[in-house]
DNA sequence: TCCTACGATGGACGCAGTCCAGGTCAAGAA
DNA sequence: TTCTTGACCTGGACTGCGTCCATCGTAGGA
């Protein structure tokens, strides 16, 4: 049983088999895949399963903050299991791939209270973007 | 003239009417507006004008680093004109404005080389969410 | 003024994501 | 164990954003 599906049943969540199965897709390969590409793992296991079902599925994940939302282009959503680590995002502009990166210093902090035009900022996201050393 | 349209034809581009349109568009007003809200603007000036035209011509004008796509939601691109000042963007979780803002220092500088995996990094975008004075 | 290659048009198409009416089932109650 | 019920799942239609393409129009050089 996933770390994600136990804390998922402990915020008493009722647990099917199509959940289950999206939950053990995230937690098993920790690369973003977008909604399509969990569903098309998710058919794997379970053929009859819903696109619909994956999508609400990682829907939720995402509301109760046990996965992440990434969009690095403008196409699909990508789903990111490892929420509990804040971390930043580096993609390389040639194949797309997202590698999961750690910054020195707090991103907030670098925005002065001149800049802020009166928001209550409570988040900041960096993509970092280059090429990986194969597309290089 | 708009200085975008100055510096565009300097680069060999045919000016059109649809293109000097877009251009003062875009250049008029400095939010971020997505394709669909240039559009309707440019519709008021040369009603003819059609939505595959704007979407080539703000297409051209990115490739030709004049102005800068930004997806801060997973929803429509957004334009920015301002591709000339290095910036960031602070955006509303409630109402989605999008603010271009100053941060200190160089986001690039807080990724060690460690955490670069063998990438060539070329790039920083931060995004800082919270809420806007009317939506707090 | 003429020519022609580059640009514009608009309608069809594709992908990502959402919605909905109706059928199904997890989990608590007895 | 069986029953009950409301939460959940399904599949197909639908929307929004963006792209493609065949055809027509025109900016700008000769």
């Amino acid at each position: 049983m996933s770390d994600l599906l136990e804390r998922l049943r402990g915020r008493g969540w009722r647990v099917t088999s199509q959940r289950r199965v999206v939950a053990e897709v995230l937690d098993g390969d920790h690369v973003h895949l977008t909604a399509d590409e969990v569903h098309a793992r998710a058919v794997r296991r379970l053929p009859e399963i819903s696109r619909a079902t994956v999508y609400n599925t990682l829907g939720e994940m995402v509301s109760l903050g046990e996965v992440l939302e990434v969009s690095t282009d403008g196409r699909a959503k990508r789903y990111d299991p490892n929420a509990h680590r804040p971390h930043q995002h580096l993609v390389c502009s040639g194949c797309g791939t997202i590698r999961d990166v750690h910054t020195t210093g707090d991103p907030l902090s670098q925005l002065p209270a001149e800049e802020r035009f009166g928001f209550t900022v409570s988040a900041a996201e960096i993509t970092y973007r280059g090429l990986c050393p194969s597309c290089a």
